[in-house]
RNA sequence: GGCGCCAUAGCCAAGCGGUAAGGCAGAGGUCUGCAAAACCUUAAUCCCCGGUUCGAUUCCGGGUGGCGCCUCCA
């Protein structure tokens, strides 16, 4: 499989450090509020990048970090008069909620940036041992940019251009302009945790290395997350880690790109964020997932209503396609058969090779549909048992890796419903076409569309 | 100023040296009591101008128009 590693800028094969095992850190949410379409970019597309390295046999270690201390839960805190891990609890719980809505399957491990404070102290304190960190009076420590000569190979960014562009907020002591926090002196009212160069709590970016490293090791195989991440936050990790360890940090970057809403940033001055929550009472998550597959994970996306409404019908498709093969005629058919496996195997390695192209997810939707066409086709007459079992292999192999038709909703049909429904089987049988209509009306009404066939009427929830 | 991305049918969106996948919407048809679903048919001077090449949407240069990072926002 090849990938685009955003430090080399160009794509790469996937070679694991481990032969068969995959390691990956994926930068998970700060956890002060219910999560937006933005963040469920990179949810959705590495998620869907894990399960396919399952699907293709690997073992993957999959680990999403949560942030549970920062400045935006310490605020959030103050506003509610609670305290910050009472925040953290309740948003890991809410993320939760959505991330199952959308298919994101549970990570290996989430750690909590907390539970890992003994790890953060341990590695700054290695910073400062071998001269690449330093504490100021006020209890803060900072990293030296200068100290790390590999510093901007992530973002391509020279030491000197950065400079040129950085700032000093005049209550930082910092040597220089370029130097991070990774460690923030106690101030009155905040969580602090006691150190060796004073009381406070983690920086930002800190937390990752020291969470990926006791969780991966010092070096390990695809660290991932918004394209935003890549400076500082990337680049910042790299230096800690590889100036703490003195090895490579991770080896393959992969970065998504954004979501604009209605053609503009998500800001807070244009008010136009977009929570997942909110969109879960419109839509059903899945088309939401489908949606975000459509385009490659590298590539901008516009989210809008009428955009997520097109990838319902795609997905209504989709299902019906399945529930059509699961109810598909049985007959004996050992030539045409052959002919469909034979052609099941070219639609499959047409979606292996879209999705081995840096996880082309939308040219395998494409090799999806193209193969969904030709299955309505050969469903529509009985066919062998064999062949309409390897037909339903792959397509349930596919809608695993995109995770979509995966909660099963058997839901119980109304009794009215079902009643009606017969009532109209009568009608029919009586050539009463008004009646018929009349009940047709009446269940959509109640929510369900009628679809007639061969053997009977269906009913369908709108 | 430094680093980088994008421009393909009405709307989305792949492809990226040999005259363009797929989805949604639209039109016509098959099927149906009528529908629905499904299937068939149907749509593109690939932003502009140069250059390289036998050949460019695809590579290079220059425009134009969008956009991002460099402000702990995925």
């Amino acid at each position: 499989m090849q990938i685009y590693n955003t430090m080399s800028r160009k794509k790469e094969e996937l070679i694991p450090r481990v032969p068969g095992e995959i390691s990956m850190y994926v930068c998970g949410p700060t956890v002060y509020n219910y999560f937006h379409i933005g963040n469920a970019r990179p949810f959705v597309v590495f998620d869907t990048m894990r399960r396919y390295l399952e699907h293709r046999g690997y073992t993957v270690k999959f680990i999403q970090n949560f942030t549970d201390i920062d400045d935006k839960l310490i605020r959030k805190a103050n506003e509610e008069g609670v305290t910050v891990p009472e925040i953290a609890d309740r948003y890991i719980k809410e993320y939760y909620t959505d991330a199952d809505a959308l298919g994101v399957e549970r990570a290996t491990c989430n750690p909590r940036a907390t539970e890992h404070v003994e790890q953060i102290v341990r590695l700054v304190q290695t910073l400062i041992d071998k001269g690449h960190a330093y504490a100021t009076e006020n209890g803060d420590v900072y990293f030296s940019v200068r100290s790390f000569p590999g510093y901007g190979k992530l973002s391509g960014q020279s030491i000197d251009d950065l400079e040129s562009g950085a700032r000093i907020d005049p209550t930082e002591q910092k040597h220089d302009p370029l130097d991070f926090a990774l460690w923030k002196g106690a101030k009155p009212g905040e969580p602090a945790w006691p150190t060796p160069w004073g009381a406070g709590r983690p920086g930002w970016h800190i937390e990752c290395s020291a969470m990926s490293m006791e969780l991966l090791g010092p070096t390990f195989d695809i660290h991932a997350g918004g394209q935003d991440l890549i400076f500082p936050h990337h680049e910042n990790e790299i230096a800690q880690s590889e100036a703490a360890t003195g090895q490579p940090f991770a080896r393959y970057w992969m970065h998504n790109g954004y979501i604009n809403v209605d053609n503009q940033k998500m800001s807070k001055s244009l008010g136009n964020f977009r929570l997942v929550r909110e969109i879960a009472q419109e839509f059903d998550l899945e088309a939401v997932r489908l949606f975000l597959l459509g385009t490659h994970y590298r590539n901008p996306v516009n989210f809008s209503r009428e955009l997520v409404e097109q990838s319902e019908t795609a997905l209504a498709r989709i299902r019906t396609a399945r529930e059509r093969l699961a109810e598909a005629p049985i007959g004996d058919t050992p030539e045409a058969d052959a002919a469909f496996m034979q052609a099941v195997d070219g639609h499959r390695a047409a979606f292996y090779a879209a999705m081995d192209d840096d996880l082309n997810t939308a040219d395998a939707l494409g090799a999806f549909f193209d193969y969904i066409r030709a299955l309505n086709t050969f469903v529509s007459e009985p066919h062998g048992k064999a062949a309409l079992d390897k037909a339903a292999k792959f397509f349930d192999d596919v809608t695993s890796v995109f995770g979509i038709l995966q909660h099963k909703k058997e839901e119980e049909l109304p009794a009215e419903a079902l009643a009606l429904l017969n009532e109209r089987a009568e009608a029919r049988k009586a050539k009463n076409w008004a009646r018929a209509d009349e009940i047709r009306e009446a269940l959509k009404a109640l929510g369900f569309a009628v679809e007639d066939s061969k053997d009977g009427a269906k009913l369908k929830r709108l």
